[in-house]
RNA sequence: GCGCCCUUAACUCAGCUGGAUAGAGUAACUGCCUUCUAAGCAGUAAGCCGAAGGUUCGAAUCCUUCAGGGCGCGCCA
């Protein structure tokens, strides 16, 4: 339940009544009034609830903002609200006070909702599909990769703890130019191996480590084993070529080329894919639906979304190619559908993969998490999607800034030409997957983000990541302690009797996780989750601080904090849950 | 040239549907463990919220212009 929103709700409703009485009274004219803010104060002591009310409506009413708010006070009716008292400040401030009752009800909410605390039923069941990391398959992941998988990762389950069916998608680039381009870097991989040089290598060398050091040289282009333009120089492809030597030999290089290519994607795309379902699941990612964009054209959807698309009547003809009108559906500029050559550009695809969420498996919405230089791109699918009859607004992609990753003070080159890219893999070896979540998810993805891994691989308590960890071991061993000397936590107490300062704001804060999920799930932000945590876990920290458990002055009062801390640590648990990171019971 | 994003404390960033003295974490300095985990807490110091105009009772927040940085603008994906 979202105590939050509830006694911000309660505050408007005690607002609008008294209003009501005060022009039944004919204390203020009956004319429409404009709306007003009920919110949540910066500084404790202007109130729990803050109500503008008197400030906006001091123009129309023709009053000053402060009279307004006396006349207002005099006419509310706190009774059953959650509310104690009122008081006026500022300029025209109403700020409203819970009472101690509210605060007991947010902790017995908790201990009676578990696990399922902070979950909101604000989606309504609509079925939403999130599609991310959706790296390409003919090469290991980055770093950005591994931010928009723990976006993307951790947007889902907000999505689902407020109340969406959520389903979790990787679309498998096998199809298209790059495949062709994979095709061709294995080929003179292995073409290469075979050849006197290669053979020169092949023995020298002890492990395939060493094969592809010696043949890819300082950047992977090597005056011995030269590489023409635009062919992946990775060493993940001298690798592939020489396991598939290993296994086949050289028989292969009697072949025409097309049946080269043909047999060693085979032989390493299914691999690479293996492997990233591998390094997401160690990344803790687990994927309702791969997506292959190869069904896309096995079962007709391209040619039938171009089919489609002509028959929209935003085509035309020029220089030989199938554009579509993108410019007067609202993007930037028109571009190709269909090349001169008759192939389709990489945009039919992805409007057919679109077409095939919203249309074919009619999800309610579909959220893309993209690297923000896919820009551009966005306005021209959705362009395309309204061309199509669908309405482009249930799609959103969520665009992430670049990744700088930081070493020593210093950006890291990262040259995707030479393939040395700082891989998923490689960074997980430097640091836990709790760091990495936790990390990726400090800032929106809308903000340009500094991977710093000198402070990631420090283990050191700069990352906050151990600070809220460190908060639920904390409570977990004070409750172990407890319950070693007899005294479990208990299902009732006297909770009336916390109404201290560290004991309110711990409580107010352990009210807010509804209204975050809802925030962050509208705001598609699931950054605002991490915030949380940590300030959640900073609010505990005081109360530790502040407020003894086990030597409490009363058995009375022990019990009622027992409770909260129980309370605070299923909360952590729950939140920490949403972000996919462990919360340890022992540091 | 056009478009998107960014610019807030020494560093990394919150705050942005306009509100009451601009927040947090790091780093610096000072205190707090014979007592539930000091991976913690409390405190000090630190800011012309990139610049200039405008809108208003009120602007870090909205509008305009400008400056600096990042990224796009292919019959590449």
């Amino acid at each position: 339940m979202n105590h939050i929103a509830a006694a911000s709700e309660a505050v408007r409703a005690l607002i609008l009544d008294a209003l009501g009485r005060l022009v039944a009274e004919g204390a203020i004219p009956a004319e429409p009034l404009p709306d007003f803010n009920v919110e949540i104060p910066a500084d404790r002591a202007h109130g729990d609830f803050a109500a503008n009310v008197a400030m906006v409506c001091a123009k129309p009413l023709r009053m000053p903002p402060r009279k307004i708010a006396e006349l207002i006070e005099g006419m509310l009716e706190l009774g059953d609200s959650p509310f104690d008292r009122v008081e006026i400040a500022g300029p025209g401030f109403m700020n409203f006070y819970l009472g101690q009752s509210w605060y007991d009800d947010v902790i017995r909410n908790i201990t009676e909702e578990q696990a399922r605390y902070g979950t909101t039923g604000s989606g309504r069941s609509k079925r939403v599909l999130v599609e991310f990391v959706s790296a390409n398959p003919t090469g290991p992941m980055h770093v950005g990769n591994a931010r928009g998988g723990a976006i993307g990762d951790c947007l889902a389950s907000v999505l689902e703890a407020a109340g969406y069916q959520t389903e979790r998608e990787f679309y498998i680039n096998d199809a298209g130019n790059q495949i062709e381009k994979f095709g061709r870097s294995l080929d003179l991989r292995y073409m290469q191996l075979c050849s006197e040089k290669g053979q020169a290598v092949l023995r020298a060398a002890q492990s395939t480590e060493e094969v592809c050091r010696a043949v890819y040289g300082a950047d992977g282009n090597t005056p011995d084993f030269p590489m023409p333009e635009d062919v992946y120089l990775g060493q993940d492809i001298i690798a592939h070529a020489k396991h598939y030597y290993d296994e086949n030999g050289d028989a292969l290089a009697a072949q025409p080329e097309e049946e080269r290519r043909k047999a060693l994607v085979a032989f390493a795309l299914p691999k690479n894919i293996q492997g990233l379902k591998d390094d997401l699941a160690q990344y803790r990612i687990h994927y309702d639906t791969w997506f292959p964009e190869s069904t896309l054209h096995q079962d007709g959807s391209v040619q039938r979304i171009i089919a489609q698309l002509k028959e929209s009547g935003y085509t035309y003809e020029k220089d030989g190619a199938l554009w579509f009108e993108a410019e007067k559906l609202g993007a930037d500029k028109d571009f190709v559908l269909v090349r001169a050559n008759g192939i389709p550009t990489y945009v039919v695809p992805d409007i057919a993969y679109h077409y095939n969420k919203l249309v074919t498996r009619n999800f309610d919405r579909a959220i893309d998490i993209l690297g923000a230089d896919h820009h551009g791109y966005v306005p021209r699918l959705k362009a395309a999607l309204t061309a199509l009859g669908v309405d482009a607004s249930r799609l959103t992609v969520v665009l992430m800034q670049m990744v700088a990753v930081m070493r020593d003070g210093k950006p890291v080159k990262q040259s995707k030409r030479s393939g040395k890219a700082l891989t998923l893999v490689t960074l997980l070896e430097d640091i836990p997957v709790d760091a990495a979540r936790f990390f990726f998810n400090l800032r929106e993805a809308n903000s340009h983000f500094e991977f710093d891994l000198d402070l990631a691989v420090e283990k050191s308590a700069s990352n906050p990541v151990y600070y809220v960890q460190y908060a639920h071991a904390r409570i977990c061993s004070l409750i172990r302690n407890l319950a070693d000397s007899g005294v479990p936590v208990p299902e009732q107490a006297e909770l009336s009797l916390m109404g201290s300062p560290a004991e309110r704001m711990l409580v107010r804060q352990l009210a807010l996780l509804p209204a975050e999920v809802d925030t962050a799930a509208k705001a598609l932000d699931p950054s605002r989750l991490t915030k949380y945590s940590v300030d959640l876990a900073a609010q505990f920290h005081r109360f530790y601080d502040a407020c003894k458990v086990k030597d409490a002055e009363s058995e009375a009062l022990r019990d009622a904090r027992l409770m909260l801390c129980e309370a605070t640590r299923q909360v952590l648990a729950n939140v920490l849950a949403m972000l996919k990171v462990t919360a340890p019971e022992k540091m």
